[in-house]
DNA sequence: CGGGTTTGACCGGCGC
DNA sequence: GCGCCGGTCAAACCCG
């Protein structure tokens, strides 16, 4: 009941990368381009889904001022230091307007999972790379706050190029 | 037939 | 030490 959401900030501490673009527009998808810690990996150039039923009305607003100030898209570089972790695992979230969670990002992935978040009304999913070799993660989640944005989350880095 | 998807249960880590 | 939360895996099922 009124205990709806006395958690200011969750004890979710871990660090995103805050993707501050200025009003990024997409004029069909989300480009990953020019990203930091990007690879050879990241080389993966999205192909605009047109096939979306829905319209791409997908935009990234991150960093949007709006009323909620607590941008809780960031990354956080999980480099572990030291020779031994070789093993990066990059964490980028992404705010993005969709009725469906189901987006393309031109890799194929194979649900493993969903979860209920307690501060969320909505289930997250959690997916993985279906490529053999591919320590690539993504979780999806929707906005508690805003049904209409879709938070996806994308941890780890493609060992192949995409599908496209 | 294969792959993908689904749900539940289990486990680990952290906090108190 | 126990409780809580999040995350992962497995089995079964469904679809193409």
């Amino acid at each position: 009941m009124s205990d709806t959401n006395s958690r200011p900030s969750d004890s979710n501490d871990r660090h995103y990368y805050a993707i501050e673009q200025p009003n990024f527009e997409l004029s069909e998808f989300l480009m990953f381009e020019g990203w930091p810690e990007e690879d050879d990996a990241y080389n993966a150039s999205v192909g605009p889904v047109d096939q979306n039923p829905v319209n791409q009305a997908n935009e990234v607003v991150l960093g949007e001022s709006g009323s909620r100030s607590g941008s809780h898209i960031e990354e956080g570089s999980d480099s572990r230091d030291d020779g031994s972790g070789r093993e990066r695992r990059e964490r980028v979230a992404f705010k993005t307007i969709s009725e469906v969670e189901i987006l393309d990002d031109g890799f194929k992935w194979r649900k493993y999972g969903k979860k209920m978040v307690k501060n969320s009304p909505n289930p997250r999913n959690y997916y993985r790379c279906s490529v053999d070799g591919c320590p690539v993660k993504k979780r999806v989640e929707r906005d508690k706050d805003d049904p209409k944005y879709v938070i996806t989350t994308y941890e780890g880095v493609h060992n192949h190029q995409s599908s496209f």
